[in-house]
DNA sequence: AGAATAGTGTCTTTGAGACAGTATCTC
DNA sequence: GAGATACTGTCTCAAAGACACTATTCT
């Protein structure tokens, strides 16, 4: 049984992958973006063809870690973009994922898309309109998408270095909801924080804080 | 500026669009099937090929009238399957939509999947798993779906007749979440819903109930 | 000392859940 | 009248939000 009776001369769309690869530090959310010789340097989401025999999410760590050298990161569907007109190469859809890291070993091709200064976030709105395709909407919605789950998931795990103080997890959600918890974090933050020791750092003010670790997740996902 | 020079002979996936079409009576969630004869009979989603110039949701809206013939239904997208061997003619992904409907004008290939009693809901579990290809994983995220966004979108709206009484709303609410509100569900479901009207059937014992429609949105979607 | 950060406790308000109780309709 | 449905009101408990206050560390 095969396709080669009905559908050999069928012409059908091309299908890409996109990742949207986010990581936050202090009041700042980061993307990283490429820029392929072939779009004449227009700031893109790295991502390719889908190959024939490999599963969508295996094909985007391939080209993750060829085009954009990232790997390890978490990754879950985001959305799938089929607009006929966003790639006037031709019908090429696009399925696109939402990937999170902490690793902050990378420098190159990483923009904040938004921060505590309203300025610094007008700045990127432009940038954002700048990128190849539809990429500058994907942003958009991948960012949509983490705030959106960000109480209800397991996605802060991701973001977040392995052992954080309280007011590191703090400032990431108050950053992605625009919120002020003031004192309540702790409590609303409730047993999904287990703690993992004490910060010797001694590089800020303040008392030594103390390091936690997300929990395991009771698998309230999706 | 053509694909024709870098990918002509570049084997990727064919695309389809399948839909979960789902309504709601009483204490029962409803699915469109239909029974394709290429498939032997077997029951699945409606469903087809991508138009190579059509959006997604335009091909789907098209196959759903063809093939199954449904119109007017809500629709958004749910999720994209690519699993390698989902399909055994080859490699054929599929971009799964969310439908909704409140026409109860039809009843062939209408099948209830969840219901009061458990007894119905263990024999349709088994039914889900005879379906075609994985649509049966895909009916299952899809009433998932419907039932993480109901207080969190407009969703309900498109279950529910243009009027209806607050003790219809409350039993689609419960149905789809197990839930029991009591005589809380007025004051949960707040100004969700605007008074049209008095229901005056005459076809129940007690008062005549007062009839709502859903309220303009607030844009709280998804 | 002064400034920044960490952490506790408490007061108020809001909303969820449980449920008693009344009114109205059909049969 | 019996039984079902519609609707209101109230009590309790838990969580959210605001915020005062203390403690610890660095400069």
């Amino acid at each position: 049984m095969s396709l080669k009776n009905d559908l050999e001369l069928y012409q059908h769309p091309y299908v890409t992958v996109d990742g949207v690869l986010l990581r936050t530090r202090d009041s700042h959310l980061e993307v990283k973006l490429i820029q392929p010789s072939k779009l004449n340097g227009q700031w893109s989401l790295p991502g390719g063809f889908v190959f024939i025999d490999k599963l969508a999410i295996d094909t985007l760590r391939e080209k993750m870690s060829e085009k954009a050298n990232v790997s390890g990161f978490y990754a879950e569907q985001l959305q799938t973009y089929d607009a006929l007109a966003r790639d006037e190469r031709g019908r090429i859809i696009t399925i696109a994922y939402l990937c999170l890291t902490n690793d902050f070993s990378d420098f190159d091709g990483w923009f904040s898309i938004i921060s505590n200064e309203d300025l610094a976030r007008e700045d990127m709105a432009v940038k954002l309109d700048d990128l190849a395709f539809d990429h500058g909407q994907i942003i958009r919605d991948a960012k949509e998408r983490l705030t959106n789950k960000l109480w209800y998931s397991d996605l802060p795990k991701y973001l977040l270095p392995e052992a954080f103080r309280m007011s590191d997890a703090q400032k990431l959600f108050e950053m992605l909801e625009g919120s002020n918890y003031q004192n309540n974090f702790r409590r609303l933050i409730g047993n999904r924080l287990v703690e993992v020791g004490r910060d010797d750092s001694g590089l800020r003010k303040g008392p030594k804080a103390r390091l936690y670790s997300w929990a395991i997740s009771d698998k309230r996902e999706k």
